[in-house]
RNA sequence: GCAGGAAUGGCGGAAUAGGCAGACGCGCGGGACUUAAAAUCCCGUUCUAGCAAUAGAGUGAGAGUUCGAUUCUCUCUUCCUGCACCA
């Protein structure tokens, strides 16, 4: 029984022994090859460490084991992302300090990571609510400070009545508090606001020096959302306002036949004292009503438009045609400049609209062969781009160029102007909550904003009773006098501190950063390890953070690259996403749906290395994947055969062989699967091996090989096998197999022949035969029987095909 | 609506510089061991017809290019993910 497979045995024994040793340090400025591999740090929550998180890390450690044995130096950090809301709702529930909660998660997550046999740089761990840790968040955000990409401005933001407290846009989902699922009202407060947008046309540019997968790409672009608009000016008949509508279709402008303005902008105040009697009440009345709008009903009266008739007119410069003005809170105040022309042609929304108000239809834009046929259904909108017509100076032109013709002449006549604009709006930066970062800004009755002096951070977060939001909206840090009653740096006399705390997503703006010289005390990070390490080389994470969290750290490293801060102008070469790790039935991983299964479970029933090569060979890593009982089965019954079959094989090693032409492919075929994050095909050619090699025979060093190529994928049984066989700790510190490349050709090779495009049969032929060698074969053999043949193609080590 | 991606046996999936479709695993069927069961091992397993050798069909649907298409092109359907009354 001594070869029997019994993880509990075996794992403990060298995780504590890998974990006692510093083997798997990265070391800094070390000659060998650099490779810094990133899985997104994990928040830790009070439920532990989830299937996700084991299958991400699984996967990264197999990349960090093999690339570390290929000789480079590898960076594979951990840390904790801990700030939040989960941990500050469950304080105020429990009553407890979070910095304790925090303590308590993070102990967890540690335990179950090392149970994993996670290869870790553990002298690297970092937490986000450490002060010595986010000292460095607040001394970057005085950075941007400094650089006036930091200011405070009255912004609207999501205000829960029932719960009394400022929502962050994360925390609202479909218009209602994720908490207590009430539906937030706009508020305005006075909020830290950074000026993100003026990096934009950096952020979608400089894209082109990473290697993002195009989705990750194409995600970022759309976010910030960069457009062409054309102002153009509309005369107000009889008053001396002029709208300056915008449109980014000017090629559309000729069939335009009314124009709405946002009822909550500037303009519609303007307009109000001009707007004839009979229809100033009603107007009056839909400014009042539409305000009165939560998100949620804006949203769910989607597609059914209300509006006003103002009675005014306005002269569209372009046409010399008048056009009735409208107000209506389908247009946004917050686009373009709140002011758009309506072609219910070439526009669905302007159509519905035009429909419910009996205003006329026109086509300026040919469909697909030239179709100029009337619009008089919403399904029937041209909103493609295509040839103008009826378009006088614009006539005949395509859509493209008939923008360009616009632009100037709106320009030539000054009459507009040509506008580049973004979605993307200023990150809004404060949040009124307690366990977060203290904004390090003191307000002074005399100096204003006055920054905290950097020898005196961090602002650390101060021990209170009542972690509770407050009635007024102010984080509960306003209720403690003693931290918020202070000096000003500037001139000592009585000053506030700034109660408001930073957003979940500071602290993870720069981690990456911080793993690279975890213990400075003087500054983030030494530029040279900087320069050494930098830039990432992999980044890997969920989908759910490739907008906001990438472009937050995108934003701020570009911010520290202008300061000289930094090296690189991207942090990241490649960033990729991993599936989700869904339930038996395919849905999610939830409480409520009893479906959750946990590392721990499995940790308990089948040990690390089976758990770790399950997850492996799920799915591949970039989809879903559901979970099966019935599958992890499977994979432990494979696990513990192998073990007792490489024991079994070293037993029999006979070193008269020559070396094993499999062993060499599965060497190769591991190596190339793993690094080209095919996970699930490396164990798939590990049960191959094994399947058409129960009887073989191998020479010790062979066996070593393959004790080598299972280390990255099965750490404690390789480490286990590796002493059992009489070598050397540690299996992890070896290099990868060498093999003999000319072993993975094959000299006969079985080639397919075709017939008509018909499997017909097989010839063995030698791998470097001619085409006329084949011909020969395939003529002499019985597979084509009496036939003319016209056409004979030989594809060399692939295929013949045969026309007859 | 826009953007990105996907569709292959009963299930998860494999194979794409165009070359034997279904590797590998699960499940299922049969057998061995056992008083019996579990575990383990062996054989089979895309569908249809046939005892069989074998023949035909087959990668969401339809067309096209090609000696040859899961892979390339066009049209369509369905699904997933992200964003969105963005004009």
């Amino acid at each position: 029984m001594e070869n029997r497979y019994n993880p509990k045995d075996i794992e403990k024994r060298w995780q504590d022994r890998w974990f006692a040793t510093d083997m798997y340090h990265a070391k800094d400025f070390d000659s060998k090859e650099k490779y810094y591999l990133l899985a997104e740090f994990p928040y830790p929550s009070g439920d532990s460490m989830h299937m996700g998180h084991a299958r991400n890390f699984t996967n990264m450690d197999s990349v960090a084991r093999l690339r570390r044995m290929l000789g480079q130096n590898v960076l594979y950090p951990i840390g904790w992302d801990a700030f939040g809301l989960p941990t500050e709702n469950y304080a105020i529930k429990m009553k407890r300090p979070p910095q304790e909660i925090t303590k308590e998660n993070i102990a967890t997550f540690i335990k179950q990571l090392k149970a994993m046999g996670f290869s870790f740089d553990w002298d690297r761990e970092i937490d986000t609510t450490d002060p010595e840790y986010y000292r460095w968040t607040q001394w970057i955000f005085l950075q941007l400070y400094k650089k006036g990409l930091a200011y405070k401005a009255e912004m609207p933001i999501n205000w829960c009545p029932k719960c009394k407290v400022g929502c962050a846009n994360e925390e609202v989902v479909g218009g209602r508090h994720e908490r207590c699922d009430e539906p937030v009202e706009q508020r305005n407060m006075n909020q830290w606001v950074l000026r993100i947008t003026k990096y934009a046309d950096r952020l979608i540019d400089e894209l082109d020096k990473t290697e993002y997968w195009e989705s990750v790409k194409s995600a970022q672009r759309n976010w910030i959302g960069r457009k062409t608009w054309y102002d153009i000016d509309y005369k107000v008949e009889g008053t001396d306002i002029t709208l300056r509508v915008s449109t980014t279709r000017p090629d559309t402008q000729f069939g335009s036949t009314f124009v709405v303005v946002a009822p909550d902008s500037e303009v519609a105040e303007k307009l109000l004292k001009y707007i004839p009697e009979e229809r100033i009440t009603d107007v009056k009345q839909y400014i009042e009503e539409s305000s009165k709008k939560t998100e949620e009903e804006r949203i769910v009266g989607q597609g059914e438009k209300t509006g006003v008739e103002t009675g005014l007119v306005c002269k569209n410069s372009i046409t010399g045609r008048d056009l009735p003005i409208y107000l209506a809170d389908f247009v946004l105040s917050t686009v373009g400049t709140g002011m758009v022309v309506g072609v219910p042609a070439h526009d669905k929304r302007d159509f519905e609209f035009a429909t419910k108000y009996g205003l006329p239809v026109i086509r300026v834009i040919e469909g697909l062969d030239g179709d100029r046929s009337e619009i008089d259904s919403v399904e029937k909108v041209y909103e493609d781009e295509g040839i103008v017509f009826n378009s006088d100076f614009i006539d005949g032109m395509k859509s493209e160029d008939a923008r360009e013709k616009m632009g100037e002449y709106i320009k030539e006549k000054g009459i507009g102007d040509v506008v580049i604009r973004y979605n993307l709006r200023d990150w809004i930066f404060s949040r009124q909550h307690y366990w977060g970062e203290p904004i390090p800004i003191v307000h002074c009755d005399k100096c204003g904003e006055v920054p905290v002096p950097e020898d005196q951070l961090p602002v650390k977060l101060p021990e209170v009773e009542s972690y509770e939001p407050t009635d007024t909206g102010e984080s509960p840090l306003a209720s403690i006098s003693e931290w918020v009653n202070t000096k000003c740096p500037k001139c000592g006399g009585y000053a506030k501190r700034e109660t408001d705390t930073m957003p979940n997503w500071a602290g993870s703006s720069w981690y990456y950063l911080r793993y690279i010289d975890p213990h400075n005390n003087k500054e983030f990070a030494d530029m040279e390890k900087m320069k050494y390490w930098m830039p990432v080389d992999h980044y890997e994470g969920g989908s759910e953070h490739v907008t906001l969290h990438l472009l937050y750290s995108r934003f701020w490293h570009k911010v520290l690259f202008d300061l000289g801060l930094v090296p690189e102008v991207e942090p990241y070469k490649v960033r990729t996403i991993h599936g989700v790790v869904l339930g038996k039935d395919g849905s999610k991983m939830s409480k409520s749906l009893g479906n959750v299964i946990t590392p721990d479970e499995l940790l308990e029933e089948y040990g690390a290395d089976v758990t770790r090569a399950y997850l492996m060979f799920m799915g591949p890593y970039e989809g879903d994947v559901s979970w099966s009982t019935e599958a992890i089965n499977g994979v432990k019954r494979f696990v513990s055969k192998l073990y007792t079959y490489i024991l079994a094989l070293w037993v029999k090693k006979d070193d008269k062989l020559a070396e094993n032409k499999d062993v060499a492919k599965l060497v190769k075929k591991v190596h190339d699967d793993i690094l080209n994050f095919k996970f699930n095909t490396s164990i798939s050619a590990l049960m191959q091996f094994y399947n058409s090699n129960i009887d073989s025979t191998f020479s010790t060093a062979d066996i070593e090989r393959l004790i080598l190529t299972i280390a990255p994928i099965l750490p404690h049984m390789a480490e286990e096998i590796w002493e059992k066989t009489g070598h050397e700790f540690s299996v992890h510190m070896q290099r990868w197999p060498e093999i003999d490349e000319s072993l993975l050709e094959d000299d006969v090779i079985e080639i397919p022949v075709q017939v008509n495009g018909k499997l017909r049969g097989k010839i063995e032929v030698s791998s470097d035969a001619t085409q006329e060698d084949v011909e020969k074969i395939v003529l002499e053999s019985q597979i084509l029987g009496d036939v003319e043949v016209k056409k004979l193609i030989y594809v060399p080590k692939k295929i013949v095909s045969v026309v007859v």
